[in-house]
DNA sequence: GTTATTGCAAACCATTTGCAAGTGT
DNA sequence: ACACTTGCAAATGGTTTGCAATAAC
């Protein structure tokens, strides 16, 4: 019997939301298609606003509107292609979460910068931890708080992008 | 020299607000004295408007706005007091920061409850990654998602505050 | 043709804020 | 008198939703 979960990524994140789209008895419309790849043409977290934007500035004579978006990221993250990270700015922020690793944040109070990192180690803990419960776990949310490298040094030109995310 | 850190537990949450607010030169009026002793009269967690139904039902006749409450949950988290763990239903819940050892939760996604849990290794390691990009990590958020032990068991009565909390 | 989808504008809702009246010193 | 606070009502702002027009099959 064939193994398709490591199959995976090799189906592309349009026919991935295609299928789910199909489950829901729903089509993958020229909106939807142009949102899908606007979002995985850059691995960057971004947020709904950002999305409305990048939209926006799209080639294609296409308008998308600002709720085709919201109700698409839904989608996006029912479909396990996308997922919320965290909240910056009263805004939800997401990140590809299909044909990517696993990993945690380090987000810097100062700046806002995100810096992602990767451990199995936490993952390992944490499914004796559930164990002890009898925890099904699925996922986790690991966010670490403090001050980057960058805006630790000494007054100089450093980052300052908090309320511009 | 005598180690203050240690003693922070000897003070009460209400001595530590006072001190806080003097620091900005406020004052530690009935309304928010009355806030802290219903949010550390319990270790539930709670969301603002949880904590606004449980001001109604304080015997004293003073009745706490809306407003003043949100207020003085902003300053209880800036004291260090409170801190926000998790967003349920789309509000921040908070729990106490104060004479709690630091620790992190189970969320199960069937029922909504929270799970704490205290692991030391996790910190360590997260010391070691922030390190190593330089890091100054100063707190951790974690949230493991999952379905609890009761959730996880055959049709029959179970949780189901989703919409509750 | 029928059913899903879009864009718009309005609705929602947690949280924030302006401000006049109130309170403590 | 003075400076900080409160409660109210209104504003904010991200996100959701109702609905008539539109597009896909």
């Amino acid at each position: 019997m064939l193994n398709f979960e490591s199959l995976e990524i090799a189906v592309s994140p349009t026919e991935k939301f295609r299928e789910y789209l199909a489950t829901k008895g729903m089509r993958l419309t020229q909106e939807r298609e142009l949102i899908v790849a606007e979002v995985f043409s850059s691995h960057e977290h971004f947020d709904a606003d950002q999305l409305v934007e990048r939209m926006k500035l799209q080639k294609t004579g296409r308008r998308v509107s600002r709720s085709t978006v919201y109700r698409t990221l839904g989608w996006l993250e029912d479909a396990g292609l996308l997922r919320k990270v965290a909240r910056t700015n009263d805004r939800d922020v997401f990140e590809h979460d299909y044909g990517y690793p696993q990993h945690d944040h380090f987000i810097c109070k100062s700046c806002g910068e995100l810096f992602e990192f990767q451990n199995d180690d936490i993952a390992e803990i944490l499914e004796k931890l559930a164990d002890e419960i009898n925890f099904r776990m699925n996922e986790h949310r690991l966010e670490v708080y403090g001050i980057c490298d960058e805006c630790s040094r000494p007054p100089q030109r450093r980052h300052k992008k908090l309320d511009l995310i």
